[in-house]
DNA sequence: GACCTGACGCCCC
DNA sequence: AGGGGCGCCAGGT
């Protein structure tokens, strides 16, 4: 019997999914959005999505500061990295985003 | 079943 | 201004 998947890891999943191309959120954010209590829950969801068969911009996806905290998770270390540059945001040294705040996206900021 | 760690973030020194 | 510690919840050992 697979194990089910927690119904929070399908809210952090939905929010992510909101992300435009170009922009990049982060888990603090994600995590008062949907009042998980914590930005760990939202590293711990984003380190399962592929499990998902469904697309999810994981590498979208930030800390505080704007760093890739999360990109030795992906395939290759410079996956995320290339993943943004691919989108126009600009990275540093494959580890941190330049002009942070120019791209940060906000779920409020989604109109529905 | 207890303890440790982890794609984080805030408070305190 | 920079560094260290603690809280958060879940999963793995």
């Amino acid at each position: 019997m697979k194990k089910e998947i927690p119904q929070y890891w399908q809210d952090v999943y939905d929010v992510v999914r909101l992300i435009p191309e170009g922009k990049v959120s982060t888990y603090g954010i994600i995590a008062d959005y949907l009042s998980l209590g914590s930005a760990r829950m939202v590293g711990w969801a984003l380190n399962k999505c592929h499990v998902m068969e469904e697309y999810i911009p994981a590498h979208r996806v930030v800390n505080r500061k704007g760093e890739l905290s999360g990109r030795k998770m992906f395939s290759t270390p410079t996956a995320m990295a290339e993943a943004l540059l691919a989108e126009g945001v600009e990275v540093q040294n494959g580890e941190k985003i330049i002009h942070f705040e120019k791209y940060l996206w906000r779920p409020e900021e989604h109109l529905f």
